[in-house]
DNA sequence: TACTGTAGTTCAATAATATTGAACAATAGA
DNA sequence: TCTATTGTTCAATATTATTGAACTACAGTA
């Protein structure tokens, strides 16, 4: 909470970055979550939501890996850092990428439900 | 060359798999690359159009973890190793999703060119 | 200023993955 | 069988990821 977090410039974002980023689940469940909330979500929100055991650790990290990506933007609001996605910018720069992106996580969350396998 | 070469079936073909398949910049460049080849490559076929100093090694290990992404099938030729992308059956699966990223993929290449980072 | 509670980051030890040279296996052709 | 070609597997090395514990930052109270 010290450093003035950085956000790489919307045009230094690669595609390998945002899909190394959301190559792990949990993570592609963050931005998922932070797509459906109105207006961004801290880590605490974060794990609560997920529903994961989630240490507050792994999920700063998961933050950071998102961040730097250029998938997200973080903003702190007094003790807590609240983030968001970077949905326009991402959409001028790769058109259709992360809709389809979660638009396809989507999908599979649907098939995963209907077999039974959470909740 | 001696096992059955064991492909996914689509269905078990997940959004993770495929975006950490495609998260490695050679990886996805082989990717492109297969999308362009008419019917197939091999490993030193692609070795030698990527014009990086692949050690086959590398490249066997490359088309593995995209075969058992489910993003591309390996067909024995002699004593060839011929890949291609699942093109269609993933179209079904994830509509618009590999399009997106190899389309994203482009419009950078695009960019990194003009900029003359390469050729 | 000091104290308390809350939110998140950093460190560092551990675990899991990735990379790749070298040895090996499979096939074709002579 | 011998040789050339293609690709796989092994195993040592290097790189990344995970996370508990210690630490930093801020807000509120006094």
């Amino acid at each position: 909470m010290s450093r003035p977090l950085a956000h790489p410039n919307i045009e230094d974002v690669t595609v390998a970055g945002i899909l190394h980023a959301l190559a792990d689940p949990v993570r592609l469940a963050i931005v998922s979550e932070l797509l459906k909330a109105e207006s961004g979500l801290n880590c605490t929100q974060m794990t609560d939501r997920l529903e994961v055991g989630m240490p507050k650790s792994t999920c700063s990290q998961h933050y950071r890996i998102l961040r730097e990506s250029g998938l997200i933007v973080s903003e702190r609001k007094g003790v807590e850092l609240t983030s968001r996605v970077r949905g326009r910018e991402l959409e001028t720069r790769f058109p259709g990428l992360l809709q389809s992106i979660l638009k396809a996580h989507e999908q599979e969350m649907m098939k995963t439900r209907r077999r039974g396998r959470s909740g």
